[in-house]
DNA sequence: TTGTATGCGTTATCAG
DNA sequence: CTGATAACGCATACAA
């Protein structure tokens, strides 16, 4: 039993008693070619009738690229904020005709994937060498890079992220703190969140008359958060900002740990609302991302770098809420 | 200035010397034509020096199949086991030729993201309804399902898992328990993993000689975990094992809102060895699996599910490891 | 406004 | 081993 034959242009062709190339161009809506609306609904209707699907790799040979999204991700756990961005660059892009596709990435393999995708388009979560990025763009790939921007290359979601971190100094100021910390990754691979997020700190606490925070690094193991909490606590530090919920909730391990207790003792804020931040003890204060706003945004700066008639250009809504629970 | 025209096998023919349709021979290595060790090296050679690589459309076009594996993910929080998994499966799998592709599911796009990309194989995951699996496997791609066991399909990872829940309960009975619970999640996105360990659960028991689990469902909020830890409290199970790390978490922070305290009141015991469980209160002893372990053991089944001759036939090493805290 | 013809880069077949 | 040639399915310049 032969494989049921792939549908093809020409079968619609043929079903709707018009050419070939007329098929093509009604469905790629030439601009450049009139084509009779009557002729037009008739190569619809055979399309829905046989259940036509253009084949990708017959379009993305003829046109050099295709309609693929390649979205590279540092391999780093994606928590439930992470996978909602994604969920909905996925669910937008959809929309527009581009199929999205993610890499987690160690890292160097990633020539070889985008040379077979010849994706339309890269977003990178994840480092991506600066050779990489010319060879892409040499080629005609639109690239947008969400990583950091210590290599010349601007960061589209900074902006975003530096938010974040005025809105977690901007509540301590209003409770009344004065001396701030920022507790920072130990792991390199979230730069690209690290270093905007502390930016906004920063740009609050010049703002708002505060020294600089006394920032320290604070590693996911109870010895690194204990001594971190006290040497906070010997500089008369009342409060900090977590890089995210999950280095708060160590924080909070290490503080009971040495003795101490929040908010009393140090204020801990982080950001996230990660899942477990309600459980911590006691519950974690929180910053929380809305990640539909996030992934609209970032939809857009693909489809205006494709240079689509459709990319808006609405402001983008508000995506960030304070979620206050009990540890500052 | 024109942009750079790809290197074609012709290219490579030319500067081989030798015709084109040897270069394929000598790049698919073909069984049924001997061609000869010189001739390989200069073809090699040319490749080489030309940076050729072979045009996936094009391959995709005239084989109906592309040399990726699509990797369809439920959107669930992939915490760093999940990524870990992801990371090895890739690996693992490109050394092979084949390239991994990830896409984070909702659910409805997937056959025409499957059409378009031709895929070698698809491992799953995620839900993906029986007639889809079915299109699939007519035409020709091969169905991993790492879903559920319940539509007729078995899950691959299953034995896995089982053997997670039995050395959960192992554990518990080595300490003393006799009564115990399961805390399984509200979340039924996770079906895939939880059926299988809770079977395990249930199969100690039954080897041990205690009564079976007495399961509850624990929602990720405080109120749950304290009700379900009152309940367990109630019927005398003095311990319990979580379906995985974030419910043992919730289940603790329920306990000392009710007033209890493990392991005395009731011991926990997790799975994933999650980064938080260390910080836990008190910390939590758990089941960490070895991902590099189970990788090599899903990339085995495509491979050998692909019919390629290099799949593996070793009986896979042990993957799973007791990390014992304080919780139980 | 529609049809014809060509090429994108492979793989595969077949006669030498 | 070579050389020639036919698909694979589509988009597009050009002819009608």
């Amino acid at each position: 039993m032969a494989r049921a034959r792939r549908v093809t242009s020409i079968d619609v062709a043929r079903e709707a008693g018009v050419s070939q190339a007329t098929v093509s161009y009604v469905l790629n809506n030439v601009s450049h070619q009139k084509i009779a609306e009557e002729t037009r609904q008739r190569v619809f209707a055979a399309v829905r009738k046989l259940g036509y699907t253009p084949s990708a790799a017959a379009r993305t040979l003829r046109l050099g690229r295709s309609d693929i999204v390649l979205l590279l991700i540092a391999n780093i756990p994606l928590g439930s904020t992470a996978i909602e961005l994604i969920e909905h660059l996925t669910a937008d892009l959809e929309r527009h005709g581009l199929s999205v596709i993610t890499r987690i990435e160690s890292g160097r393999t990633v020539a070889s994937l985008w040379k077979d995708l010849a994706p339309a388009a890269v977003v990178s979560f994840a480092p991506l060498a600066r050779q990489h990025r010319a060879d892409m763009r040499a080629a005609g790939t639109y690239v947008v890079n969400v990583w950091g921007d210590s290599d010349g290359e601007p960061n589209v979601m900074a902006q975003g992220q530096i938010r974040v971190g005025r809105m977690q100094i901007d509540h301590l100021v209003s409770r009344g703190h004065a001396r701030v910390g920022y507790a920072a990754p130990a792991d390199a691979r979230v730069r690209a969140f690290f270093e905007p997020r502390l930016e906004g700190v920063r740009q609050g606490c010049a703002e708002h008359g505060l020294t600089p925070p006394s920032v320290r690094e604070v590693a996911l193991d109870m010895d690194a958060a204990t001594a971190a909490a006290r040497a906070w606590r010997d500089e008369d530090v009342t409060a900090v900002c977590a890089f995210n919920d999950e280095i708060a909730i160590a924080l909070l391990a290490g503080l009971r740990a040495a003795g101490l207790s929040a908010p009393g003792d140090l204020a801990v804020i982080g950001v996230d609302d990660n899942p477990m931040a309600r459980f911590a003890e006691p519950p974690l204060t929180t910053i929380d991302q809305h990640m539909g706003a996030v992934a609209a945004e970032l939809a857009d700066t693909v489809l205006a770098g494709l240079e689509r008639p459709d990319a808006r250009r609405s402001a983008p809504p508000e995506s960030t809420t304070l979620v206050i629970r009990r540890s500052a």
